[in-house]
DNA sequence: GCTGCTTATGCACTTTTTTGCAATTTTTAT
DNA sequence: ATAAAAATTGCAAAAAAGTGCATAAGCAGC
């Protein structure tokens, strides 16, 4: 059996069984064991699984077990939320992504605020509901377990009939040359509708992703109305941004 | 079991029943109790749980600043929910409404089952992504602050759409004359919109609502397949529903 | 074919982790 | 106060992980 037919293997199996063990996988393989740990390293650096002693747990698994992770970056993702919020007029319909900077800047709106918000993102709609005087509008579709929102041909046709006055996206890699680009096909179908939808663009995102690229192309910079990080707007590794047109706060 | 899972076990049991005893646990998962005495250690360092004589308490039970706010008839609700998880088979489709009720039977399904569940209730879907082998579809639309679910005629238009094996509903008021009935317009649409759906129908109440009426009829008891209080099913007050055809539980 | 190179795998060995047990101390309840 | 239950501590055995190395397999270029 090959190197990668038997990761594949081994990724099957945890996605069905949530954990696999590392002797039953080697008799069952018929490798050593060693070969199963290096295996098993390799995926979890992947992010494929988690290697936990004795074998290896999914995902979706580790996310039962410690729900209350601690977010990355928090302080810089307060400081790019609270820029966002000025965008934000009273009555505006406003659409968001998932990920831990759009509950960040959930968590920042004004208590008192008035506007209309849609998303897919299980989690910012709970940051939302607690809002007294917004009205939320849930993309319905499958449940992706690992981002918490729901991807699927249905919300892409919901989000087509919609012509919200703002859309903030959380970005995974934003670069001069190709613009955003991110690594999860469905994924990427929705921020692209999204993007067509909108009237206006506000991407968010963390220093460090800038001038960094994944492996699928999302949108080039003309589509982009405004940046927001955490650096202020006359930082140098921002100008290329403003120089390309891109409003940058 | 690897200890990441058994430790996984354990807060999702401190979750659900708010405390667990060291022996009990040493019994059911078949370990030492010094093994638990260290996991408990081990997670109430993180922060996962609090560590008491005996055993361990959720957080939430201490926690000033989130209280946990009381349901009203807990205990009954969690005997219904127990009732009603032994109808689900693995892999079934599944439709559910909200309410206390349902998201008490979402916090007793069984962690490792594999079903896909159906809901527009942003509680229950919480609950239900919690579970790392439920598929959970999101029915979209306005989110109603009141009832936590979406409500209207994308709702309903996507319900028309599936065939579940099951839809559980949480109910107001049922009586043995009138059938189902109850008090917001737009609920009523969505009930009757699964109800209709649905291969088999299961209702869900407390006693205390049985021979109580709403203004506004959803159903009669002839669609009703499965009814389920906390009471035992040959208690008086259910005979009638029993005479009417309807299987009581 | 062969040679040199990288990669993959298994083995022997050491280290770490996990677990259960016994002896002792602390806490709880009657 | 005294007995029972639970916690702590130290320790040892077993399982698993890490390490270094030798062998084997695959592959480009000659």
């Amino acid at each position: 059996m090959l190197k990668r037919e038997r990761q594949a293997y081994i990724v099957h199996q945890v996605n069905l069984h949530n954990k696999v063990l590392s002797n039953s996988l080697s008799t069952e393989i018929d490798v050593s064991e060693d070969t199963i740990r290096r295996d098993l390293l390799e995926l979890s650096e992947k992010g494929k699984l988690i290697k936990v002693h004795g074998g290896a747990l999914s995902h979706s698994f580790h996310d039962i077990t410690y729900p209350a992770k601690k977010v990355y970056a928090k302080n810089n993702k307060r400081i790019i939320a609270e820029k966002a919020v000025k965008l934000i007029k009273e009555g505006m319909f406003i659409l968001t992504g998932g990920g831990t900077t759009i509950i960040e800047l959930a968590r920042s709106l004004p208590l008192d605020l008035s506007a209309t918000f849609i998303s897919g993102s299980i989690p910012a709609i709970v940051e939302y509901m607690h809002h007294p005087n917004i009205d939320v509008i849930v993309i319905g579709d499958k449940l992706s377990k690992n981002s918490k929102i729901t991807l699927g041909a249905d919300a892409l046709a919901r989000i087509k009939t919609l012509k919200p006055d703002l859309c903030f996206l959380g970005i995974n890699a934003i670069d001069i040359e190709h613009g955003i680009t991110d690594n999860d096909w469905d994924v990427v179908q929705l921020k692209q509708s999204m993007i067509a939808s909108s009237r206006k663009v506000v991407c968010l995102t963390i220093a460090e992703k800038i001038n960094t690229i994944q492996p699928i192309h999302v949108t080039d910079l003309s589509k982009i109305d405004i940046l927001i990080t955490e650096l202020p707007n006359d930082h140098p590794i921002l100008q290329p941004f403003v120089a390309a047109g891109v409003t940058v706060l």
